[in-house]
Order: structure tokens, then C-alpha cells, then sequence
DNA sequence: TGTAATATGTTTATGGGGGAATACAATCAT
DNA sequence: ATGATTGTATTCCCCCATAAACATATTACA
């Protein structure tokens, strides 16, 4: 279970340090797709599995499926933490998430988000204005 | 399983290197076809074997298979890797695919796709699908 | 059989990515 | 408050993948 908030920094090489926290949970390989709200999702490799699963038996087809499998394929990555403890984020997935030194590192229960420091703070600045907003919502969902 | 986005570039000769993630999982022959949307589909042997059993099962009698079956065979090759870690892409499926000097290629789950850098650039512009309709294709296929 | 054209192979240079070491910051305990 | 410990940031160095130029082999055709 991932929790937190983390302000790490990228190298010029577009390492970054992996919270020690998180560390400890992803010792083995891992995945990291572009994600929603143009951050990038780090997923553990069992919850990844599903996905693939899933996309698997979409037809190609179909032109709409195929842009979403190529998509979320092209944009994803395994990769695992090196012995400093660093990740590396290739430059398509730093350019999607507006990524070039500041980031924060946010732990999301099932998955880990890495936001460009500039995004996640306009991001929360407006969703933090409809907190409570959201929350009423929360109850045709059931929670 | 392949995934990811590498920008390379075709030789003088029609010759590209491989990215070496992908060469691990190419290891004997493979075969290289025209694809859809102007790009060249790359396949293992056991993955084409398979889309060549859905294939052979298309009622010959329809005119819109009989096309189909044709073009996706007829622009087929065995090919392998060289041991530079090249492959060598033919004039024919260079043209087709608008390939001259850069390339883009990119791992899509069962198969690797070649592009012209230009084309892979346009077609994202143009067919890059908005969060939101990600967001609800994620949600059909429960995600 | 010789020559050109094409295919295949080799070599070298460059840059990106991984590792090591060090400096700096933050947290914790005494 | 001070020192110890852990975590983060930065710099430097080295190796491997890529790219491009060059060399050799093979084929086609006169």
C-alpha cells in the first residue's frame, strides 16, 4: 500500500530517486505508463499483468482499439530501481508528464504517481477547491 | 510482451538496428508485414502462426476477406536479425510505409510496429486519443 | 569473365545509461 | 544542541548501444 507525498528532483539524465519508502515495496521489476491527468502511473508487475490481459483480446482490427493498445503500449516501460536507488524515465514519458527537474512522488494505495512539481500543484490547487464537492459524489459511488 | 518507443534510423542500404529490448525477445526468425495505418508490423513465428489460423478460417467466397488475406501475405517476410542486431527492411515495404531515414519504433503488446518518425508524429496528432475517452475505455474493459 | 550493383560485414566515434564516490540535507537519539 | 544515521542530490567515469562510414563478398548482367 502506497502512501505519501515525496518532492524529489530528475537529473539531467532523467533519474530520479525512488522515495525510500517505496523502495522497500518495489524490489523487484515494475512498470510505468503514462498515466491519467498527464502524470505517470509506476504499477507492481501482478496488478500490470491484468491490464495486458485485458488489451490482449482487443481487436486490431478495429481503429479505435488499436490507437489505445498502441497507446498505452508504446508508453509503458518495465523497468526496476538501480543500486543508487534511482529510476530512469525515458524522454517520451518526461516529455508526456511535462517532467524536467522538480517532481513530486505520490504514493496512490495500489500504484505510485510522478507528477511534474508545476502540474500536481495547479492540479490540486483546483481539485483541492472541490474537495468537498467530489466527496458528495463519492456517495453515488457507493462509499 | 513488447512495449515502449525508441527512435532509430534506416541506413543508406534500408538498414535498421533493433532496440536491444526487443532483440532479447527476436531471438530466431520473425516476420515483418505491411500493417494498418501505414506502419510495418512486426511478428514472432508463434504470433504469426496464430493470426495466420484466424485468417485461414475467413471464408474465402468474401470478397473483403479475399482482399484482406492478400495484403497482409503478400507484403509478408521471414526475416532475422543480423549480427550487428540489424534488420534489413525491403524497398517495397520501405515505400509503403513512407520509411526514409528516422523511424520510430515501438513495442505493441504481441507484435512491434516500424514507423516513419513523420507519420508516427501525425497519426498521434491526429488519432491520440483524449484522456477522457482513455479513461472510458479503461473503465469498459474494467479497469 | 569482368564490371557494376547490391548485399553483407567490419570498424570507429559518439552519446546515453549505469555505477561509484562525494557532498549535502534531514531526521533521530542521546 | 550536538553528533550519528539515513536519505537525497550532484559529479565524474566507464561501458555498451547506436549510427555512420568504410570494406568485403555476392549477384546480375553485359
Amino acid at each position: 500500500m502506497f502512501m505519501g507525498e515525496y518532492n524529489h528532483t530528475v537529473d539531467k539524465k532523467g533519474r530520479l530517486i525512488m522515495p525510500a519508502k517505496f523502495r522497500e515495496m518495489l524490489n523487484d521489476k515494475f512498470i510505468i505508463t503514462k498515466g491519467l491527468d498527464h502524470c505517470l502511473f509506476v504499477y507492481p508487475i501482478d496488478e500490470w499483468e491484468f491490464i495486458e490481459q485485458k488489451l490482449r483480446s482487443l481487436p486490431f482490427t478495429q481503429k479505435d482499439a488499436r490507437a489505445f493498445v498502441r497507446f498505452f503500449f508504446s508508453g509503458a516501460l518495465e523497468t526496476e530501481i538501480d543500486k543508487q536507488g534511482r529510476i530512469l524515465i525515458p524522454p517520451n514519458l518526461r516529455e508526456f508528464a511535462k517532467i524536467n527537474k522538480e517532481v513530486v512522488v505520490i504514493g496512490v494505495s495500489t500504484r505510485i504517481e510522478i507528477w511534474s512539481r508545476e502540474e500536481w500543484e495547479s492540479y490540486r490547487n483546483d481539485a483541492e477547491l472541490s474537495y468537498e464537492q467530489i466527496a458528495e459524489k463519492m456517495v453515488e459511488l457507493g462509499l
